[in-house]
DNA sequence: GGGCCCGCAGGG
DNA sequence: CCCTGCGGGCCC
């Protein structure tokens, strides 16, 4: 039984996909399987708990894999996470991460601890392509997307960083390309009557390209300047990792258009085509797309 | 699962 | 100071 706003987004999401495809000529094929960070065991459970010695490194973790997509061949499955290899710099300035993340202790954690600036176009040293995090936080400590809850990170000059978490239901990934939506256009105070303090809500108006976020992204498909790109674990997609926040690359913006929501009012919201940049790291798969209903 | 509430970073 | 925002914890 298809209701209306199915339908609606099935109709969107085969034009944004149509849209993607005509972006994917080179697209590569080679897609490794994802490697999960976490198995089975439960992870609820970190609070200041201040046993578990046995946990898996919490930092920013290196890349997993390391082929690019040129050369698959290799045969390389196991692929020890030795990707360490010569260059000291890099090796400086990963003790100094350590240094950072290992407050394990009993501190809540430090903020504001970068030692790089997340506001710069393109990558970040010493942080792969395949660089795993839990959680949003961490994520922004390692200066890949700063903000804890904001999609889009961005300036004047265009958009730092995105971050994909299946907030609109009409967005099409496919690995190489994704649409993407902007920001802006919610009402995240409530009404008067009904004040509330959210963090994310319903469309209720129009978003515009007059936001600031908005615009930075629509600079970026003017300039083609490399965004940034992590994919979180709410993101119904094949790509999207298990758990935790991934970061997947450098990606352009191709295009950048406004259209109909899928909101019941159909307020306008801004959309966006990324393209992946050539010879990156494969983008991992999992074994369940979490677009086929499998419930 | 859903609802609510909250801190925080970032920008104006 | 104010506001926003594709989190996250907690409660039910």
């Amino acid at each position: 039984m298809a209701s209306k706003g199915e339908k609606e987004r099935a109709a969107n999401i085969a034009r944004h996909k149509e849209m993607l495809m005509k972006l994917g000529l080179d697209k590569p094929t080679f897609e490794p399987k994802e490697k999960r960070h976490r198995p089975a065991a439960s992870s609820k459970k970190r609070k200041s708990t201040n046993e578990d010695s046995t946990e898996p490194p919490r930092k920013a973790a290196r890349a997993e894999s390391s082929p690019t997509e040129n050369e698959p061949e290799s045969t390389d499955t196991s692929i020890r996470r030795s990707s360490r290899i010569r260059r000291q710099k890099t090796e400086m300035e990963e003790k100094k991460l350590l240094v950072l993340n290992d407050q394990n202790d009993s501190e809540p954690r430090q903020t504001g601890k970068r030692i790089h600036d997340p506001k710069v176009f393109g990558s970040i040293p010493g942080i792969d392509v395949g660089a795993w995090w839990e959680t949003r936080e961490a994520c922004s400590n390692d200066a890949i997307h700063a903000p804890w809850v904001g999609g889009i990170s961005g300036g004047k000059g265009g958009a730092y960083s995105v971050a994909l978490s299946g907030g609109y239901e009409d967005d099409v990934d496919l690995g190489y390309a994704f649409t993407y939506t902007g920001s802006g256009g919610r009402d995240l105070k409530g009404t008067k009557n009904n004040p509330k303090n959210l963090r994310t809500a319903p469309q209720s108006s129009d978003q515009t390209f007059e936001d600031r976020t908005n615009k930075a992204l629509q600079r970026s498909s003017e300039t083609k300047k490399p965004v940034r790109v992590i994919r979180g674990f709410k993101l119904k997609s094949k790509y999207a990792p298990s758990e935790g926040y991934r970061y997947d690359g450098l990606y352009t913006i191709e295009k950048a258009w406004m259209e109909k929501g899928l909101n019941p009012e159909g307020y306008l919201v801004c959309k966006f085509a990324f393209k992946r940049l050539p010879n990156q790291p494969p983008l991992p798969v999992r074994d369940t797309d979490p677009t086929e209903e499998t419930d």
